[in-house]
DNA sequence: CGTAGTATTGAAACGGATCAATATCTGTGG
DNA sequence: CCACAGATATTGATCCGTTTCAATACTACG
């Protein structure tokens, strides 16, 4: 992990539809407030499989993903990995509890984000409430995702689960072309622990969505959906 | 749903750890700031089976209970229904999504709570900032919550599912004399689309763990937790 | 006191987990 | 550029727990 002196890019904390109809009328975050928050922040240049934080490390900063993907996970007592979360650009993570991560960051390609540093960014909250509504936004954001999640594992099978987390992932790659394979920088193992469903099982429903004529893997590492109406009927199918 | 005019009662948003320890050092509301959510909010008293909102509807207010439990679901297309959440004194609900609210709000029991209109919250967030900043620590609270939830549905058994609930369910009623029945004012049904189980798995589990003399079900709507260490000894064993 | 919704209990079948073996990929160094 | 080693992924067979369907018991409310 190595902080690169020169903060020449900007955070665009406002690229995802930040408030934008959230019913608190907010607008997207102005020149001012990201320089604000530029003059405060590192950025962070992070290796494939480098960690950016550990669980119950104590917390320092926030932050947010500018390129790349990371992966959010737990260690459960049983040895078991629970993924938490995928990361992807624009996305804020390190949201602490009683000042400790729950969670470790690992990033899955080569990354770059932003580090925002608690107390700083507190005061920076405090002076500019506009801005922490755009805070508060992003977070009700990932709410939403926890609650999607949350659907997703309470289905029974794993086809579906599968295709949910597909149709899921092409949303939030907002920015990728049409007809063109998805990157999938995870392992099918932190599919499987993202899901609730074992390595196997994810090879296997995988396997079955290719059968089916819905997607094809033209490598380990991507996806491409064949049959996009299909697919959403099943992940819909719930 | 019948709307008090009497606003005797002030919001106790400040109940719960609000802030203590997220990393952003925050105080508790202060008393200027409860009497300014009091002048904005209707208190509403709603009765058992009350409807507070209905999913899709167009969002003017957040929520926040004051007495009594809600629950929160979700219409799925099959005819199922997901609970999303149970919502307890000091809980906020009704953030909606692009304008409309994700889910449906019902009471469980006689409640009471605040209605808080938007376009005056708004106001106040924005000139208030350290108010924003109590809001946002509630919000990561209810992630918290929602991350938990993703725990106990990515587990196997029905037996630990409804351990961890159980737990959760104590550490909630903060409130609650230790060594009584825990009131459980939600139908099995609903425990079953909270932990993503069927109605029938969760009665034979719940009488295993009653067989396994961990707790006892004083009533159908009450738990009486009996040995707490191995209960929560299942709960945590994931 | 009856009735409708809610909960329990039983039997059978489906689906995913697990264990185990093999195949394929990835990245490293020669 | 190729070969090799370790990690990752696929495939197969069996087991176990939950779902489902079905029948009965309970309980709360009018």
């Amino acid at each position: 992990m190595t902080r690169d002196s020169s903060v020449d890019q900007l955070p665009t904390l406002s690229a995802i539809p930040f408030g934008a109809g959230d019913g608190l009328p907010v607008k997207l975050l102005t020149a001012r407030q990201r320089q604000d928050l530029t003059a405060i922040s590192t950025r962070i240049s992070v290796a494939a499989r480098g960690i950016v934080y550990r669980e119950d490390a104590v917390s320092n900063a926030v932050y947010i993903c500018r390129e790349g993907a990371f992966k959010a996970f737990r260690e459960l007592p049983s040895g078991k990995r629970r993924v938490t979360a995928f990361l992807y650009p624009d996305d804020l993570f390190g949201l602490a509890q009683n000042g400790r991560y729950v969670n470790t960051v690992q990033a899955l390609t080569r990354t770059v984000c932003f580090r925002v540093p608690l107390e700083p960014l507190a005061g920076l909250l405090r002076s500019d409430a506009e801005l922490g509504l755009q805070f508060m936004c992003k977070i009700v954001h990932e709410l939403r995702s926890a609650q999607l999640r949350m659907i997703i594992m309470g289905r029974r099978s794993a086809r579906g689960r599968i295709a949910m987390f597909l149709t899921t992932l092409e949303r939030q790659l907002s920015g990728h072309a049409p007809r063109t394979a998805l990157p999938l920088p995870m392992s099918r193992s932190d599919i499987a622990g993202y899901l609730g469903l074992s390595l196997e099982t994810v090879s296997r429903a995988g396997k079955q969505l290719v059968t089916m004529g819905l997607i094809s893997f033209p490598t380990r590492h991507s996806v491409l959906v064949l049959d996009r109406t299909r697919l959403e009927q099943l992940a819909k199918n719930v």
